[in-house]
DNA sequence: ATCCAGATAATAATTTTTATCATTTGATTT
DNA sequence: AAATCAAATGATAAAAATTATTATCTGGAT
């Protein structure tokens, strides 16, 4: 699975499951969903939800970005903002900051 | 329904459901659904979704971002970051970015 | 009052995800 | 090599989430 994941980049269960199933002819659903879970709250991969769309895997990187395109709908990871100035109201206190990109990628315009 | 987004900011589907039931006793959970959508549809409402939780919904206002708590799951809207330099490979283009900032908030700290 | 288009409720059907459990696997011990 | 045993898997059922269907209802236009 890790390496379907690493070939695709960005997967999602039905991905995953159809590329396994070439290996391993009688793999069952399950199975796949208990790894992933099992990966994500190991913190091997992540979850990227998309609006309208079936949840994505990935593995864990480097901290980054994600450009979806809205026509093709592939995800392509992005270096994370240079300068990323937010005001929060007083006494919040930020952990972690995620930037999504929607828009058209070099081979849909 | 808008009246419940309206109050409640950020609402999931069982959310709006229960509250609606208070005022329509007889309401069905596939009309929720499908008004939702049809909202969806019609730009009027806008989906959340977040690493682990149901999706929320809210009224589509004006350009924002969330700020969604760990501990308690509130979600505050935030004003977007006031710059926000990213770097696109060539023949990209971006038409909307949204960011998602984790954290605690004031009264989980 | 009648007609009609659209909305709704109830329900069924689908889809997605998780739980259960008997079986299998594979590593370890004997 | 056989026995042991914990962990993983496959098959299936169950649960949860969402969508489709359809008969009924509603409220305005005629």
């Amino acid at each position: 699975m890790l390496k379907i994941l690493e070939e695709r980049g960005h997967a999602d269960i039905d991905h995953i499951y159809n590329e396994i199933k070439r290996d391993f002819v009688s793999i069952s659903l399950a199975t796949v969903y208990k790894n992933i879970n099992t990966m994500l709250d190991a913190g091997l991969i992540e979850e990227i939800k998309i609006p309208k769309k079936k949840s994505r895997f990935e593995i864990k990187k480097s901290k980054h970005s994600h450009f979806i395109c809205e026509k093709c709908g592939e995800i392509y990871d992005i270096d994370v903002p240079k300068k990323l100035d937010f005001e929060l109201p007083p006494g919040f206190e930020p952990k972690e900051a995620s930037v999504m990109i929607t828009g058209l990628c070099s081979n849909c315009k």
